[in-house]
RNA sequence: GCCCUCAUGGCUCAGUGGUAGAGCGUUGCAUUGGUAAUGCAGAGGUCCCGAGUUCAACUCUCGGUGAGGGCUCCA
């Protein structure tokens, strides 16, 4: 007997040689039947064609199912791969999973693939989806897997590392894989080939690199319509184009990977600055601020050339080695380190904006976002041991106070200890514990990355996820207990004698660069008014009014609003296009009403509403009111 | 760094083996307008850089530089 629970919780008994597809779909009726798709079985996800042990317990598992969507995906990539079979029958097979974004599959040809190609094989998709052929499993011996695929070479060096082959067939189509698989083509309604892309072999740019082609799949025609769209949205609110429109930032081929702010992308930068400084001197940091290029020396003893030579950029001065600074914790050290410390002085923390350099691959700079200098809102917390873990809490809760400030929720995962890593794996335990722990305390649940840590101890990141469900790295708090050691910090205990200090790392924008491009795209360019660089625009009707115009843009001016204006001759229509696109928060009409009754029209921008006769007083209130309070949204 | 694609006025882009076009922007003039583009006129590039092929290269070839997408997700 075999117990199966359904989609909508109910549970039924079976005989095991009862347990099929189509028996299921009979189970669970037809509304749900569609959904079906595999079943979980002892944690492990399989599909219906897999042999079922006696007395299993069966979870259905259906397409609104992260596990389900997962399988969906893999699925178009078996489809994916036959089609490709069919057009080009001497291909080799690199892999073909899931990912987030839907999936690819790798292939090993000679000539790349063409955009005319894609087209083609999403033709040939088509056709094996509405040939509704099914998937079928079968497990085999090694050797009988190894003689099946003999022409395949990335199947046989897969293969070394199996166990248990298992086959997945799909028309001609033979793949090694461990499934689950939906149970036939026709199940796959919405799928679309988004891209081609070199990709090396198992990801080691040693290994060949194979042509890859990436997809996306939906059960249902709706949810494609929607993805695309998203990406939609996702390309409008791009912000090195909202950069660029907007005139915050350039980057130029005479420095790439190192962006020029203009005036208002500087004015943005400068005000989250301002506000990360605020909040640090209200939890009694210091702020120091230390040289961007630093001897050799220091570099081997701190370990970064140990560790980071590769990312670091070199001079020579007077005869002598330097490194333009990748981090700035060594500076921050020898700052700790000009005089004794007590522990009554701890926790210290010391905070820095500062400039780094670090010399990324070429092919990975983007925009703001992966950039070769930047300013980190760095800070280093040097506490004893017993007081790690208030200060997490404390870094904790004023990551979420300037998260919320800019209205991003956010997910943590921790990172442990990697290969490359220094010091003691006793050290590593205890500090992987103590952010565990805080974590626990604060009731945040979090992922956990095992080997994904610093080389000089685990961390926590901070994803903060924007207003249309993109997830960003942003902060990320580290302990570290081998940086005192290295550089032999100390501090006076109550016993008289000399202890270690612990080193908490921390930043919360991360980068202030990459933050305010995660910005751009989080608002799409309608900054909130306390940091908007330009926070109202004042327009004329005609110029008949531009004396007024003028007298309202000096009380505005006045009362410290950032404003200007557009008194040109061109049409009302013309001016609010303009404004609009410059993504001015609020615009301000002075026509034949107003100069009359000595209001203003105020329009703003993002909803597009108007409100006829404001008076002046009573906006330059609301405007202070909600730069006060950091509000997301202006509204009248 | 590696694979693919791309590089033409400030921006977005079209184009041809015989030394370049559009729209937007900009400037001037006319117009004095009520919430996403008023009309007309002018200025503005030598087609990313270097080499080669050719009578002739922005166009073809090679090299360089820069940009965009991808290179973690595992049979």
């Amino acid at each position: 007997m075999v117990a199966i629970t359904f989609p909508d919780g109910s549970k039924k008994t079976y005989k095991k040689k009862q347990i099929t597809p189509a028996e299921i779909v009979k189970g669970i009726g037809e509304g749900l039947a569609r959904a079906a798709l595999a079943a979980k079985v002892d944690d492990e996800l399989v599909d219906l064609s897999y042999p079922i042990k006696e007395n299993a317990e069966l979870k259905i598992i259906t397409f609104k199912d992260d596990a389900g969507k997962d399988l969906f995906k893999h699925s178009s990539a078996h489809v994916l791969a036959a089609a490709v079979l069919n057009l080009f029958p001497k291909i080799k097979f690199g892999i073909g999973p899931s990912i987030e974004d839907g999936f690819y599959y790798d292939f090993d040809k000679k000539e790349p693939f063409t955009p005319a190609d894609l087209v083609k094989i999403e033709k040939e998709m088509q056709k094996i989806v509405q040939q509704d052929i099914k998937f079928e499993r079968k497990d085999v011996s090694k050797p009988e897997a190894k003689k099946l695929f003999k022409d395949q070479k990335y199947k046989l060096e897969l293969l070394e590392d199996v166990d248990k082959p298992s086959i997945y067939t799909l028309g001609k189509f033979k793949d090694l894989c461990k499934g689950p698989h939906v149970p036939s083509s026709g199940k796959i309604k919405a799928f679309k080939l988004t891209k081609v892309a070199g990709a090396y072999w198992k990801g080691n740019s040693k290994n060949k690199m194979l042509q890859r082609i990436y997809g996306i799949a939906f059960p249902e025609e709706k949810e494609l319509k929607k993805y695309l769209k998203l990406l939609e949205e996702a390309e409008r609110r791009d912000h090195r184009k909202i950069g660029k429109a907007m005139e915050l930032f350039s980057i130029h081929e005479e420095a790439p990977g190192m962006p020029f702010f203009h005036d208002k992308g500087n004015f943005i930068w400068e005000k989250l600055k301002d506000y990360m400084t605020q909040e640090m001197r209200a939890l009694n940091y210091e702020i120091n601020k230390t040289p961007i290029i630093l001897n050799k020396s220091l570099w081997i003893q701190s370990g970064h050339w140990d560790h980071y030579k590769d990312s670091m950029y070199f001079t020579k001065i007077d005869e002598q080695d330097f490194a333009v600074k990748p981090m700035n914790c060594p500076g921050n050290l020898l700052i700790y380190k000009t005089r004794q410390h007590s522990y009554k002085e701890l926790p210290i923390k010391a905070g820095e904006f500062g400039l780094v350099h670090r010399h990324e691959l070429s092919g990975v700079l983007s925009g703001l976002f992966r950039v070769r200098v930047f300013t980190q809102d760095d800070a280093h917390v040097f506490c004893t041991e017993e007081q790690i873990q208030e200060q997490i809490i404390e870094l904790i809760d004023l990551t979420e106070r300037i998260y919320s400030t800019f209205g991003f929720v956010y997910n943590v995962e921790l990172s442990t200890k990697p290969p490359k890593a220094m010091g003691d794996p006793k050290l590593w335990d205890k500090a992987e514990k103590a952010l565990a722990d805080a974590l626990k305390k604060k009731k945040i649940t979090f992922k956990i990355n095992p080997g994904d840590g610093a080389f000089y101890g685990p961390k926590i990141d901070f994803h903060v996820k924007d207003a249309i469900g993109r997830s960003w790295q942003c902060g990320t708090i580290q302990l570290d207990f081998s940086m005192p050691e290295k550089f032999d910090l100390t501090y006076e205990g109550k016993d008289g004698r000399k202890h270690r200090p612990v080193m908490i790392h921390r930043a919360i924008y991360g980068s202030l660069e990459r933050f305010l491009g995660i910005l751009i795209e989080h608002f799409a360019g309608w900054f909130p008014l306390w940091i908007a660089p330009t926070q109202a625009r004042v327009i004329s009707i005609s110029k008949n009014f531009n004396k007024y115009a003028e007298k309202v843009i000096e009380e505005l001016k006045a009362a410290g609003i950032r404003v200007d204006s557009n008194l040109k001759s061109e049409t009302t229509g013309k001016k609010v296009r303009d404004s609009q696109i410059e993504k001015i928060p609020i615009l301000l009409t002075i026509g034949e009403k107003e100069e009359k009754a000595k209001t203003v029209a105020v329009r703003t921008n993002k909803d597009g509403k108007v409100k006829f006769g404001v008076k002046v007083e009573t906006l330059i209130k609301k405007i202070s009111d909600n730069v006060d309070k950091k509000e997301l949204e202006f509204k009248l």
